[in-house]
DNA sequence: CTTACGGCCTGTACGC
DNA sequence: TGCGTACAGGCCGTAA
């Protein structure tokens, strides 16, 4: 599920449950996930209070009073489950890794069936000098991203647009989908030179990721097979597709007349229209 | 330094 | 029905 707008769709989801909460009891049900988790992790957990639950890049930066942050990537089918009360009591599903019991009584349930996902306890005052954060671009939806920062990500690359927009030292949260979708929006070609987009082109990219992001977030995310919203709740921005998955399909640019066309850049599909897209 | 690739895992969809 | 294969929203280590 998981790139930008999604991992904001579950911030949003889960905050109300954990800041200012303790957590009561913690269960670790298995010894890793993509990495092992860390040293006495469900110990470390134990007792903490909930200060503050965000979000950098595609991980959730949840902060602790006893100076740790639980850092949490999802990676490709990782979610949360909420059960108020703690609904569920003793049973589990398969693929429930991680257990938080709240001194309210609420329950969240980690779930990552391909365990991409990973999660560990960082040190809040040197957050952003975490492993994970360290090289990370701008966040898209922040100050900082502008067309004179993307221009300059993305100079003198000589890869292709769309694997330099996946790369998460150019800007931080993006993925597979809504790379496709941003650069629709833009009117760029995935197959172009990164190096080749200058300044107008990346005002006009930059302004075409935030825009998508923002409609992705508002809509809570996309949901393909899975839901995505710890409350079970749909994301409804897979509706909005202009080109992922829609191969064959009529280009929705107005006046454009052309096909959406499905290739592999990669490894990776990407979607996108030869005739409006250059 | 940059870039491309394989591998990590399980679940699902599809063709035979 | 069963079985094999390909593919899936991400990232990292390695090699060139």
């Amino acid at each position: 599920m998981p790139e930008l707008p999604e991992v904001e769709t579950v911030r949003r989801g889960i905050a109300p449950v954990l800041e200012g909460r303790r957590l009561h009891r913690v269960l670790q049900r298995r010894d890793d996930l993509r990495i092992p988790f860390p040293a006495r992790f469900s110990a470390r957990l134990q007792g903490q209070q909930v200060t503050a639950v965000a979000r950098r890049a595609k991980y959730l930066t949840i902060a602790l009073d006893g100076g740790e942050t639980l850092l949490v990537h999802l990676g490709m089918s990782g979610r949360f489950v909420i059960q108020p009360g703690g609904a569920g009591g003793n049973r589990f599903e398969a693929h429930d890794h991680v257990v938080l019991d709240t001194d309210a009584g609420d329950r969240l349930v980690f779930n990552d069936p391909r365990r991409f996902g990973l999660m560990t306890l960082v040190p809040t005052s040197d957050l952003a000098a975490a492993p994970q954060l360290a090289g990370l671009g701008p966040e898209p939806l922040s100050d900082e991203f502008t067309g004179e920062v993307l221009a300059a990500a993305l100079k003198g690359r000589k890869t292709t647009l769309k694997a330099a927009l996946l790369d998460q030292k150019v800007v931080a949260g993006l993925g597979n989908i809504y790379v496709s979708e941003a650069l629709h929006r833009a009117g760029l070609s995935p197959k172009r030179l990164a190096g080749s987009v200058g300044a107008a082109r990346a005002h006009r990219l930059a302004a075409a990721i935030r825009a998508v992001l923002m409609d992705a977030v508002a809509a809570g995310g996309s949901s393909l097979k899975d839901y995505v919203q710890a409350d079970g709740t749909l994301g409804y921005f897979q509706h909005s597709f202009r080109v992922y998955d829609r191969a064959d399909h009529p280009c929705p640019t107005k006046g454009c007349g052309g096909t959406v066309r499905h290739m592999v850049q990669n490894g990776r599909s990407t979607y996108y229209c030869p005739r409006c897209q250059k």
